[in-house]
RNA sequence: GGCCCCAUCGUCUAAUGGUUAGGACAUCGCCCUUUCACGGCGGUAAUCGGGGUUCGAAUCCCCGUGGGGUCACCA
């Protein structure tokens, strides 16, 4: 190892290599936001370059049930069309892409360490490198295994087994110099080696480590670009160590901004939604997707419902586009403008120059603003495909829907309008025409029809609409405004008890839509049979 | 604590060393309005501090301060 190496953020021109990134997740049975940015800017990358994508899943130390894990991380990505060229389920040229099944070429990798003198069999108990950890601490001086229980030579490692010592193998780290990255997101970075730990790569029963199973992963694979969080920064001297030894090439590094928690900088956790639930933006988002939840039926099981987790955008019914979107704009800007991207604008213009160093809060507002934008851009009929799914888990329409639920849902989207942010929302929007008797909300009952004089007014609209032809909103509306100016009143007065009355809330589309979609018939029955409720109480 | 990274409105961000420091979300006010939502108009709001370099610094350098990441036989 050179005592300064330096680490081009770039390959070398002219080198007509083909890019090549990775997303490498462990199966924790999740897809955390954060997990999904790095996934994203690697795939946006290798788009930008016509190069591949690959994914590979870094499962070297799981105990539980892998498949099981896996599927949502999986599911996860495909349901934000972020695809894989290489990887589980697609195969490829460089298979297995589970570390798990790399294991012989990780120990082969230390095995060659080793015999090229750039590792090390050491000997020490776990408790025997504290004591030095905690003396070192203790004298207030960086500590640095002394290798006291190195074997460097048959001899030492013949004397250490007759003590009845496991072996396992430690990098030999250079103790002089310095590495120099030149990250492709922060710029040249320095790190002095002798501030870096002689790392365990194998362990005693065989098994290697993390770090050395990515470094040999990442070179069988071929990836030319190691774009991941920045907690991986300081890994990287270790890890650039690891594959010179190796004799590989280095590949380009690029360490992303961390995503932050909502107004900190401190990294985005799922475990502390209790705390972030304080921030009220925060909590509007969790609180909406609730209420959905609730209408379904769902139980909202907190270990996946989440904001910090991509499952709960998808229970709810955001757009995965929406998503990918406001990510994108996490750390990333292409001008001072532009907010708002299409698949092939973003794959066209992102590049890692434009990449911001500092780390970037998780706003769920703005990305309730960007599903806001994308939403309204979608046709009655996208939205029906959509929503259909969500109302048949409430069990207000059948699955499929009949022609008939179809074409109300379609009518109620249609008057719905920019009222509908996630395909959830339909269910609080379509529930009263699909249902044929409505809850009733009775605080709107009080504030609306429990007054005097609703009554009469009510019993005269029925009147007028009884005798409206055609029954359609124009024709509704005029039919309402005759009774309202017959009485000597304002339009609201009469309105807001009808919907009350019609639909059990105060909000909702358009009034005389509600009315021309539910019929005339259903529309005198329930104000018929609100009637009772319009006494004033007390 | 060591090492490393970061620092423009509350948040995401823009600004070849020369701009009245721009946009978006949020927020506030007004308008539109049958509710809600949308929409329209307008407002509040930022270069962490101190030194340099320079005719000129948000921008370059240094020092502080603050925040963050990382220091496993986890990944």
């Amino acid at each position: 190892m050179p005592t300064r190496c330096v680490v081009y953020s770039d390959l070398p021109h002219g080198a007509p290599m083909t890019v090549r990134t990775r997303f490498a997740p462990s199966p924790t049975g999740y897809l955390h936001i954060g997990g999904v940015r790095t996934a994203l800017f690697n795939w946006l990358f290798a788009r930008q370059r016509g190069g591949q994508f690959i994914l590979r899943i870094d499962d070297t130390d799981v105990a539980r049930n892998v498949d099981e894990a896996l599927q949502p991380i999986l599911d996860g990505l495909r349901w934000l069309g972020i695809d894989w060229d290489e990887g589980p389920g697609v195969g490829g040229p460089h298979a297995p892409y589970f570390q798990s099944q790399r294991a012989d070429r990780h120990k082969a990798a230390a095995a060659r360490l080793l015999a090229t003198g750039h590792a090390y069999r050491d000997f020490a108990r776990p408790e025997e490198v504290d004591e030095e950890r905690k003396a070192a601490q203790a004298a207030g001086r960086p500590f640095l295994y002394s290798r006291r229980f190195a074997a460097f030579t048959d001899a030492d490692a013949a004397r250490f087994e007759a003590e009845g010592r496991p072996s396992f193998v430690r990098l030999k780290m250079p103790r002089e110099g310095s590495l120099v990255i030149d990250d492709a997101v922060r710029g040249r970075v320095e790190f002095a080696w002798e501030r870096e730990q002689d790392h365990v790569i194998q362990r005693a029963d065989g098994s290697c480590l993390y770090h050395l199973a990515s470094v040999v992963d990442d070179h069988d694979l071929a990836i030319t670009h190691v774009i991941r969080a920045e907690e991986h920064l300081s890994n990287t001297p270790r890890q650039a160590f690891i594959a010179t030894s190796l004799g590989y090439p280095l590949p380009a590094y690029a360490h992303l901004p961390l995503v932050a928690e909502p107004g900190s900088r401190t990294k985005l956790s799922k475990r502390k939604l209790a705390q972030y639930l304080k921030n009220n933006d925060f909590k509007q988002v969790m609180d909406h997707g609730l209420r959905i939840a609730e209408r379904m039926g769902v139980s909202a099981d907190a270990d996946t419902f989440n904001p910090v987790i991509v499952d709960f955008y998808r229970e709810v019914g955001y757009l995965p586009w929406a998503i990918d979107n406001y990510l994108a704009l996490l750390g990333w800007s292409y001008d001072d403008k532009t907010e708002f991207f299409s698949r092939e604008e973003l794959t066209r213009h992102f590049t890692l120059e434009r990449i911001n160093a500092s780390p970037a809060s998780f706003d769920p507002k703005k990305l309730w603003a960007v599903q806001d934008h994308y939403m309204a851009m979608l046709t009655a009929d996208e939205r029906l495909a959509m929503m259909l799914p969500f109302l048949a888990r409430a069990g207000l329409v059948a699955d499929p829907a009949t022609p008939g639920e179809r074409e109300t849902v379609r009518k109620v989207i249609e008057a719905s309008g920019d009222r509908l942010k996630v395909a959830g929302d339909i269910l609080a929007y379509a529930d009263f025409f699909l249902v044929d008797e409505p809850a009733i909300d009775p605080a709107a009952v009080k504030q609306r029809l429990a007054k005097p004089g609703v009554r009469a007014l009510l019993e005269a609209f029925s009147g007028a609409l009884a005798a409206v032809e055609p029954f359609e909103p124009p024709m509704i509306e005029a039919a309402l405004k005759q009774v309202v100016e017959a009485a000597g009143l304002k339009v609201g007065d009469l309105v807001h008890a009808v919907r009350v009355a019609v639909t059990g809330k105060t909000v909702g589309p358009g009034l005389y839509d509600c009315l021309a979609i539910l019929g005339r018939e259903r529309s005198l029955d329930r104000i018929r049979r609100a009637l009772p409720a319009c006494e004033p109480i007390g």
